[in-house]
DNA sequence: TGGCGTATTGAGCAATCACTCAAGTTACCC
DNA sequence: GGGTAACTTGAGTGATTGCTCAATACGCCA
């Protein structure tokens, strides 16, 4: 009785198992079963466990491309469309999705993964993703939203580093109303 | 040919390797290289893998409270003691140590390790360093350094979250000017 | 020096790891 | 229905995991 598997649903699976248990814990045996793919399967289609996590972090760093591209076409700002972005990027996979940025802030603190391949994959999309950031900041300076001396790099830099420290405290914070706050600051912060 | 061993400098190299590899991708083989110990030595020292990582937290977080304690006891404030914290608490271990509660942030974000004592270890530590934030915070307000409408307990947590964005922007950054900036810039920023 | 209790040793345990591949199943065209 | 190419299967690979314990070495007092 064979099963004809879906090479997507498989993808999305795993990068809710790897986002909550992290690359080292998540054995191949979880991967089966969250997948329902068999090992040799999951091999022919994904050829290893390095290149599937691979795969999950840029199918997540794309979706996050796209959600923020969405947000920034509807907003009649610059920095509103930012705004959204911060409050409203949370479902971007089937498990609990805190924040923008989270799973590839959490793939970067597990620490040396002992494997460059994914080492690069995280440090290209973090790159990617501060240049997008810094490019939304010219365009607002641009506009006319923030002052002409504004270091839009310095920006980008900065707005990183607050997403990560949210998606660090959201972890460990049990009151989600909080965490709203917390965002909601980061938000308004974004005016100067 | 027997070695006796020094349990508190063995603590020491395994909090430096946790802190590099993290929890899950650090073997004993690893753990028995950088300790000298032998695992029936270390599992008579220490227990097990788990009780060993909770210990090497403990640590941590001890030294970091000693090292905030001085350095609030000679400052010229309460504000003042905590921007030299945060721009002082460099040499916590052995191996590169980038920032205060940065150990901490790594443990949090390393995702579910499975292991109940380990996140209510971890879970314990950054509560009790939270308090002491708002402690800090209250002295401030109360030495007038703060205006007195201050929530203590939000700027407290705001400053976790700063520090641990710092955390994950300084592991990935290769230009070490740039971490010192934003630290410097965190630190300013304590005076609202 | 002999004897005793503690500390150290490291081969080895069962379990699990990431991964492979020969055998079996299916889909599809003629 | 027969032939064939592609996919699926899961038992099995050797390596490695966290951990144990009988054997050995040691410090110390008589």
């Amino acid at each position: 009785m064979n099963v004809s598997h879906d090479k997507d649903a498989a993808l999305g699976a795993a990068l809710d198992l790897f986002w909550q248990q992290g690359y080292a814990s998540t054995s191949l045996k979880d991967l089966e079963r969250a997948t329902g793919m068999h090992p040799g399967s999951l091999y022919a289609a994904f050829g290893s466990k390095a290149k599937l996590y691979c795969l999950s972090l840029e199918r997540y760093a794309t979706r996050l491309q796209t959600l923020r591209a969405e947000l920034l076409a509807k907003a009649s700002s610059p920095l509103a469309g930012l705004a959204a972005f911060i409050t409203e990027a949370h479902p971007l996979s089937n498990a609990e999705a805190p924040l923008p940025v989270c799973y590839l802030v959490k793939a970067t603190l597990e620490s040396s993964h002992g494997n460059q391949m994914i080492e690069e994959k995280i440090a290209e999309l973090l790159t990617k993703n501060d240049a997008v950031f810094e490019d939304i900041f010219q365009q607002a300076i641009d506009a006319g939203e923030l002052p002409a001396n504004t270091a839009p790099h310095k920006r980008a830099r900065q707005l990183s580093a607050d997403l990560a420290g949210l998606c660090f405290y959201a972890l460990r914070a049990d009151d989600p109303a909080v965490i709203k706050e917390m965002v909601s600051d980061l938000a308004h912060r974004l005016h100067h």
